[in-house]
DNA sequence: GCCGTTTTCGGCCCGACTGTTTTCAGTCG
C-alpha cells in the first residue's frame, strides 16, 4: 500500500508543478484524477500490476496509455522520468507556497519572475518591502490578504478530526436555526458526507432576509476574521482555528444547492458529466434541459431525474455510488437506530473513568440491550490493565449487577494485548469465562510487521475480533506495519470480526478497509472505546464509518439483538 | 492527459467573491 501513497503524492506534486510552469489544465487535472483515484484504491497497485499488467493498467479510471507507463516505470524504478523532469524545474519552496490558501500558482509564478521569489522568507521579504505591492495586477489589499492568509496557513495547517468538531457545528448550526429568517439549514461538505476530518464547515440556509442571516454569522461571538462577506455568501474563520463557509439560497434552489455543496468535488464532476450527456445541465441553482429548469428544490430530484436513485451523502465519493445508483442497486446503509449495544468501553476497573453501575444506566438510557465492558488485559501496564484476579472479580460484579437489573445487560468482556508472539494476555480457562473478547496489538516496534500476531491471535478460539486493527491515531500517529488483506482473509477463513473502533481519534478501520472487509465476507463489531461518559456517543462516528464503507445491517454484528448477539458468539467458539 | 451506443478530435463542471480592473483575472469550492 505504500506505493498507493508515495504515487498518489508524486503526482499531486507533479500537478502543483506543473500548475507553476503553467501547463495545460486539463493535463494537470487528469494527474490529479489519478492522484485521487490512487488515494483511495484498496488493492496495492504493485499487486494489481503483477496480476493485470499494462491493460490492467489502463483499465482503471483515469489512467491511459501515458499514465499507465509512468506507473510501470513507477514500480520499476521507484520515480518516473516525467515527474523528475518537471519537479527539478521548480524551486521547492515554490511547491510550498503552492499549498497555501488564498496565494495561486499565477500569483506565485508572478513573484517567482519579477522579484526572484523562491520560497516563503522570499515572499515574506517582498511583502514586507513593498516590492509585490508595485506589481501588475497586485495591490495594497492583496497584499495584505496574502500577509494573513501565511499567517492562517500555519496556525491552521491540517484537517479537523470530525469527532472534535462536531459539538461545535452542531451549536453553530443551532445558533443560526434560533434566527426567525432562517426556514431551512444544512451543513454541507464533507461534514455531511461524515468523513472522517474535515478542512472546513459548508453552511446551507434558506431564507427570505438574506442580509439577516448573513449579519447574524459574520457577528457570531467567535468569529477571529471574515474572509469574505457577500450577498449570497460569507466565510469567516471561527476561534482562529476553523473556516466556516455560509451560504444563503432560495427555497427554489435548496435541493440543488444541497446537493452540489455536499460534494465531493469527483462525485459532482462524475454528474455534471452523466447530466450533460443527457442534455441537461446542472448548477448549484437547478438542473436545466435547454434554458428550462426541471428540478432544484428537493435533493432527491436531482438525483431522480437523471434515473438515479437517491445517493447517501456518505457514499459520494465516486466510488462507484453512481453506476450502482443507476442499476438501483446501491447498499441500504445501516442506520445508528439498528445498534443495540456498544462493543468496546473501559470502565474504573482499568483505565476508565465510569463504574459498572453508570454503565448499566447509561446503557438504559441510550436504549442499549447490552454494551460490553472490556477492560485492558493484566500486562497493560500502561492502562491498570486487570489482573485475573480482578477480572474475575469484575465478572462477578457485572453478573450481580445485571441480576439487580434483571437483564444481561453489561457483558462480561476484554480488551486483551496480543503479546509479541502473537499469544493472549489471558490463558484460555480465563478468556472462556468472557462473553466478548476483543485482542489488540497496544505495543510494537517500528520496524515489525505485527501481521503474524494479529494472524495468530485471530486463531485463538476465544478471540471474536481485532481492535482498532491498524493503531492509527487521526492527525498523530500513522499505522503500524500491517498487511490488512491477509488479516482479512483469515478472519474470513475462521469466521472472526474485525472491529470499526468509533473513537473520534481511531476511526480504526476506517471506510475503505471496512468497504473491502465486507467485500472479501467479513462483518465488523462497532466499538467506541469510550473511557468516559461522554465519550459514548461517539457510536455515531463509528457508523458513520460504517456506512461510508457500504455497510448494511447485517454486516454489523451489534445490530444483533441480545440472544442472537450471545448465540453468534458462542457459536464462533 | 483522458475519453467516446452521437465523437479518435475537441471537448474537459460552473458560479461567487475580491481586487484590480475601465471589462476582467485569480482563486476557491
Amino acid at each position: 500500500m505504500e506505493h498507493n501513497k508515495k504515487l498518489s503524492k508524486m503526482f499531486d506534486t507533479l500537478s502543483d508543478a506543473l500548475e507553476f510552469l503553467g501547463e495545460n489544465t486539463f493535463k494537470i487535472q487528469a494527474y490529479r484524477k489519478v492522484a485521487r483515484f490512487l488515494e483511495n484504491f484498496p488493492e496495492d497497485i504493485e499487486e494489481y500490476y503483477k496480476e493485470h499488467g499494462h491493460k490492467g493498467l489502463k483499465a482503471l479510471p483515469g489512467v491511459g496509455e501515458k499514465i499507465a507507463l509512468k506507473i510501470e516505470e513507477y514500480l520499476k524504478r521507484g520515480t518516473f522520468k516525467k515527474y523528475e523532469e518537471v519537479v527539478s524545474q521548480v524551486p521547492m519552496g515554490i511547491l510550498e507556497l503552492l499549498d497555501i490558501p488564498g496565494i495561486g500558482p499565477k500569483t506565485i509564478k508572478l513573484a517567482h519572475d519579477a522579484l526572484g521569489v523562491n520560497n516563503l522568507s522570499d515572499l515574506k521579504r517582498v511583502i514586507q518591502d513593498g516590492s509585490l505591492e508595485k506589481l501588475k495586477g497586485m495591490g495594497p489589499k492583496k497584499v495584505e490578504n496574502i500577509k494573513k492568509s501565511i499567517d492562517m496557513y500555519y496556525k491552521m495547517k491540517g484537517r479537523i478530526p470530525l469527532g472534535e468538531i462536531f459539538p461545535f457545528v452542531e451549536k453553530l448550526k443551532e445558533y443560526l436555526a434560533a434566527s426567525e429568517y432562517v426556514e431551512k439549514i444544512e451543513v454541507c461538505g464533507s461534514y455531511r458526507r461524515r468523513k472522517e476530518t474535515v478542512g472546513d464547515i459548508d453552511i446551507l440556509c434558506v431564507s427570505k432576509n438574506k442580509d439577516a442571516v448573513i449579519k447574524r454569522f459574520v457577528n457570531h461571538p467567535d468569529v477571529s476574521r471574515i474572509l469574505a462577506q457577500g450577498e449570497t455568501k460569507a466565510s469567516c474563520i471561527f476561534n482562529e482555528r476553523v473556516q466556516v463557509d455560509l451560504r444563503v439560497v432560495p427555497e427554489s434552489s435548496f435541493g440543488a444547492a444541497l446537493q452540489y455543496f455536499t460534494g465531493s468535488k469527483q462525485h459532482n464532476i462524475h454528474l455534471r458529466t452523466l447530466a450533460k450527456q443527457a442534455g441537461y445541465k446542472i448548477s448549484e441553482y437547478g438542473v436545466y434541459k435547454h434554458s428550462e429548469k426541471v428540478a432544484g428544490e428537493r435533493e432527491e430530484d436531482i438525483y431522480g431525474i437523471l434515473g438515479l436513485d437517491f445517493i447517501p451523502p456518505e457514499l459520494r465519493e465516486d466510488r462507484g455510488e453512481i453506476e450502482k445508483a443507476k442499476e438501483h442497486a446501491l447498499p441500504h446503509l445501516i442506520e445508528r437506530s439498528d445498534i443495540k449495544g456498544d462493543l468496546h468501553v473501559h470502565s474504573r476497573y482499568s483505565d476508565g473513568t465510569m463504574t459498572l453501575r453508570e454503565l448499566i444506566e447509561k446503557a438504559i438510557k441510550m436504549h442499549y440491550e447490552y454494551i460490553a465492558v472490556c477492560d485492558h488485559s493484566q500486562s497493560a501496564r500502561y492502562a491498570h490493565g486487570l489482573s485475573i484476579e480482578d477480572l474475575r472479580k469484575k465478572n462477578r460484579e457485572i453478573e450481580k449487577l445485571n441480576e439487580e437489573y434483571g437483564a444481561q445487560i453489561l457483558l462480561k468482556g476484554a480488551e486483551v494485548d496480543i503479546l509479541q508472539d502473537g499469544s493472549l494476555d489471558y490463558p484460555d480457562d480465563v478468556l472462556k469465562e468472557l462473553d466478548f473478547v476483543i485482542g489488540s496489538v497496544h505495543i510494537w516496534s517500528k520496524k515489525e510487521d505485527v501481521t503474524p500476531r494479529i494472524l495468530k491471535a485471530l486463531e485463538n478460539p476465544y478471540v471474536h475480533t481485532i481492535g482498532h486493527p491498524t493503531g492509527r491515531l487521526i492527525n498523530k500517529r500513522g499505522p503500524y506495519k500491517v498487511d490488512l488483506e491477509k488479516v482479512i482473509e483469515h478472519a474470513e477463513k475462521l469466521g472472526k470480526f474485525l472491529e470499526i473502533n468509533a473513537y473520534y481519534e481511531r476511526l480504526d478501520l476506517n471506510d475503505i478497509w471496512s468497504k473491502r472487509a465486507k467485500e472479501m465476507g467479513v462483518k465488523l463489531t462497532i466499538g467506541t472505546d469510550a473511557h468516559q461518559i461522554g465519550q459514548l456517543w461517539m457510536m455515531d462516528l463509528g457508523v458513520y464509518v460504517a456506512r461510508r464503507g457500504w455497510l448494511e445491517k447485517g454486516d454489523v454484528l451489534n445490530t444483533l439483538p441480545l440472544n442472537e448477539l450471545l448465540k453468534t458468539l458462542k457459536h464462533r467458539r
